[in-house]
DNA sequence: CCAATAGTGTCTATCAGACACTATGCG
DNA sequence: CGCATAGTGTCTGATAGACACTATTGG
């Protein structure tokens, strides 16, 4: 006794997946190769299969597409978009959940399998590309989520790979925001807060004095916030 | 051409709808009338219908199910809940789209179309019951949510109707945190909020000294946010 | 007057931000 | 040495929290 106008959806998983490359934040497009949207720039992703989660899809695209393994990457659920109209290239109705993915700049993008072509496109461009669906949207809700949880959590060390020094870590913030640091203040407020980084005892040498490296911290939320 | 194993799902909208009743949180539950899981309390909700976003089914069920109206609520889309198994009790796959509402202390619930019963449960007592589905997930989420967005927003002015005093206000953090605030400290900080509350000019007069009205302001966020 | 609630004054410990300064490497 | 980068010291203004105190009503 299903109620006849009760819709019936495909379900989709799609990506906002941020890194650094050379100091300014990137996100992942790929190139889409499926009939629907043909050839236009995108955010990954793809529909749910049997038997998986939003999230295990989410996974599975990001490995498929642009190459991203489960450990080198946190997803984080960013939202649903579900307004009738924001796909009309299917035969049915799509929606969309949207995972915010951040990554440290391992990888070089993959041409994968579903995708034609996939590439780490600087933030600031993206926003001004024309992208298929509501891709749009779903980039600045993404981007402005990951500016507001630097502030109360520990994430921003998820851009970067193993140890680090402060300075790197100051980068990040100063990347994704798209604003300068005082480098004396954040170092104390970071090294002073417990459980964000952890030091390694090990040093990196490069132009100037060798620096403190450290490792990411148990905590996960920061209290105090540091602030934009 | 469609993927044989393409997911194909009906979308719900589930709703966590807060207010405050005696000084206590309360959510509203319903007791389900629909065949699947037929006799347990769940939190409202239905299936998106054709044509419909999951807000729009969302503020549909809260109508029919709670006697809230539009207006009289503050919707917010807290996560999508996609685990396989989540739903047994259909027969294909169900993903729900969950959504915090928070009203103002005027209606009684009202014994729906959908569901057979509809009431105001406090939270306490909410989150030890057998709840149908996933939905004691959701309901933990939706009120960590609240208690989450009273430090950084002003939405705690979403339980309140109209005029109030900055006692009542207090009162609505003193409920959803479940701690006791300083009320001289609060009131500086929230008359010192530019565009929390604004005054009337109005009094209230009970038992002691008259106290000034508000009504909220247009600021969404705190900055500096209160502090739990 | 007393009880009750609203609202202000004031002190202190803490902290963010500014910025001068020291430390330690490289070429 | 001189430059670059890392990291510390120190001052100041703002603020959260504690709590004493004043203000204004009803009974």
């Amino acid at each position: 006794m299903t109620t006849p106008d009760r819709l019936i959806a495909w379900v989709a998983a799609d990506i906002v997946a941020l890194t650094l490359r050379g100091g300014a934040l990137h996100v992942a497009l790929v190139k889409r190769k499926a009939a629907a949207a043909r050839g236009q720039w995108a955010l990954p992703g793809g529909f749910l299969l049997q038997g998986e989660s939003a999230e295990v899809a989410a996974a599975r695209e990001l490995e498929e597409e642009v190459g991203l393994g489960r450990a080198e990457v946190r997803l984080e659920q960013l939202g649903t978009y579900s307004a009738p109209k924001r796909d009309t290239e299917h035969s049915r109705r799509v929606i969309s959940v949207a995972y915010l993915a951040l990554a440290a700049n391992l990888p070089e993008t993959v041409a994968g399998t579903d995708a034609g072509e996939a590439s780490w496109v600087p933030v600031d461009k993206a926003v001004k590309r024309r992208l298929a669906f509501d891709h749009p949207q779903i980039l600045r809700d993404g981007v402005e989520r990951a500016r507001a949880k630097l502030e109360y959590s520990t994430i921003a060390t998820s851009f970067l790979d193993g140890e680090f020094t402060i300075s790197e870590l100051r980068a990040v913030y100063e990347a994704v925001w798209g604003a300068r640091l005082d480098a004396a203040n954040f170092h104390r407020k970071v090294t002073g807060t417990p459980g964000f980084v952890e030091a390694t005892g090990e040093m990196r040498r490069g132009r100037g004095r060798p620096a403190a490296l450290f490792t990411a911290g148990s905590a996960q939320s920061l209290n105090p916030p540091l602030t934009r």
